[in-house]
DNA sequence: TTGACATTAAAACAGTTGTTTAATACAAAC
DNA sequence: GTTTGTATTAAACAACTGTTTTAATGTCAA
C-alpha cells in the first residue's frame, strides 16, 4: 500500500476538486485515505495547508505536463503554422496526458480558483498562468501579420484559453446543451471546431474588413 | 426598513454569491439581515432552499433583464448584421443595465453552477441557458451564409459565450494579467476586442479557407 | 537490548453547524 | 376584549468542525 501522505494527497485532490475547500472535512478525507484524522495534521499541519500542498504537489506539476504536452504535440509537425500551434494548444487541454478524472480535477481547481480566488492563487499565476501566457505570446507573434497592441495579443490569448477551459470545466452543462457524451469522437469535433473559431478571431481583420 | 425575508434573500445572495454555499453560515447571514437565525427557517424552511429561492427571486430574474437588455440595444440599431448583434451581446454583459455588484454577484452565481452543478442547475438551464441560447441561434442563423451544422453554430455560440463569461467572472485574474482595471475605458477596449474576435470566429471558412 | 525517532491510533477539545422548540410581540378580525 | 394568524426572538438541540493531546506502536541504529 502506497505512503499515507501520498494517499491523502490523492483523496484530498480528488474531493477538494469535486467539492470545494469549504465542503471537505478532514474525517471525509481521512475515511477514504484509510488513516487516522491527526495523521493529515501530522503530515500537513492543517487543512488549508493540505489543500495549498494539493496545488503544489499534484496541481502544478499536471499543469506543466499540460505544457509539455503542448510543446511535444508541436515539435511533431513540421509546419508551424498558426492552425498547428492552435491545434496543439488545444489538443493539449482536451486530449492531454491524462486519464479523463485527472482532466476533470484539474479543470475543477483551476476554475474554483478563477471564480474564487484562494491561497493558492498566487501560485497558480505565477508558476503556471504568467509563464504559459508568455510562451504562447511569443510562439503567436511571429504568425500576426498586422501590427497589434501587446494588450490586443493578450486579450486574444486569454480569449482562446477561455473557450478551451469552458468546455473543459463546464462539462455537464455541455452536454445537457449539446446532449453529447465526452466520447473521443465529440472530441474530435470538439477539437476541431475550437482549432477553426480560435484562429478566426486570432486572424481577424487580416484578410477583409 | 424593508421587509425581514427581502433582507434576507439579499444578503444571502451576495454571501453565497461571494462564498459558494458551503462557505456561508446561516449566522453569518441573519447577522448580516439583522434577523433571527430562526428567521430563515421560518421564511425558507432551510438553507438549501433558501439558496434555491435566491436562484428563483434574484439569479433569474436578473438573468432576463440582461436579455432584455440584449434586445434592447439590437433594437435600437438599424442595420442587424453580425456585428451589431455581436456587440449587442457582448454589451448585454459587459456593460448591461446593471451595477457592479450586481454583474459580480451573477457571474459568480453563474460560474460556481457551471463547475459544480447544484440543485438550481435544472432551472438555470431551462429557464435562462437554452431559451437564450435558441433565441441567439435564430438571430444568427440568417447571417450565417454556408450551409453549417446544427451542431457547430450551437458549439459557436457556446464559444462565444464562454469568452463573454469568463471575462465577467474571472475578473480577479484578467485584471494581474493584463495590469488593467475594469473601468469604462478598458471595458470599451474590451467589448471592442470581444466583438471582433468572435466575428472572425464566426465567420471562420467563409471568405477563405 | 537500548534509545531515538517516525508513524499511527483513540479520545478529548472547544467551537460551530443547521435546525427545532417554545415563548413572545403585534397586528387585524370578530 | 378576545381570538387568530403572522412575525420575531432567545435558548436549546444534536451533530459535526478542525485541531490537540496522549498513548501506543513500528522501525532502525547503536
Amino acid at each position: 500500500m502506497r505512503g499515507t501522505k501520498e494517499r491523502i494527497l490523492d483523496v484530498a485532490e480528488e474531493l477538494f476538486s469535486e467539492k470545494g475547500f469549504n465542503a471537505v472535512g478532514i474525517r471525509e478525507i481521512s475515511k477514504k485515505a484509510e488513516c487516522n484524522v491527526s495523521a493529515i495534521n501530522y503530515y500537513f499541519g492543517n487543512k488549508e495547508n493540505l489543500y495549498l500542498e494539493v496545488f503544489k504537489c499534484k496541481f502544478i506539476p499536471r499543469a506543466y505536463r499540460v505544457r509539455d504536452a503542448f510543446r511535444r504535440y508541436l515539435r511533431a509537425e513540421k509546419k508551424k503554422d498558426i492552425e498547428v500551434i492552435l491545434r496543439s494548444l488545444v489538443r493539449a487541454f482536451i486530449e492531454g496526458p491524462f486519464t479523463e478524472s485527472e482532466r476533470i480535477r484539474h479543470a475543477r481547481l483551476m476554475s474554483r480558483e478563477l471564480t474564487g480566488p484562494s491561497i493558492a492563487m498566487d501560485m497558480v499565476v505565477n508558476e503556471v498562468i504568467r509563464p504559459f501566457l508568455e510562451e504562447l505570446s511569443e510562439l503567436l507573434t511571429p504568425h500576426i501579420s498586422i501590427v497589434k497592441r501587446e494588450e490586443a495579443l493578450l486579450l486574444d490569448i486569454i480569449s482562446i484559453l477561455s473557450i478551451i477551459m469552458n468546455f473543459n470545466f463546464s462539462k455537464e452543462m455541455i452536454r445537457r446543451i449539446t446532449g453529447s457524451e465526452y466520447s473521443p469522437r465529440f472530441k474530435k469535433r470538439l477539437i476541431e471546431h475550437i482549432v477553426r473559431f480560435v484562429k478566426g478571431g486570432l486572424l481577424k481583420g487580416e484578410s477583409r474588413d
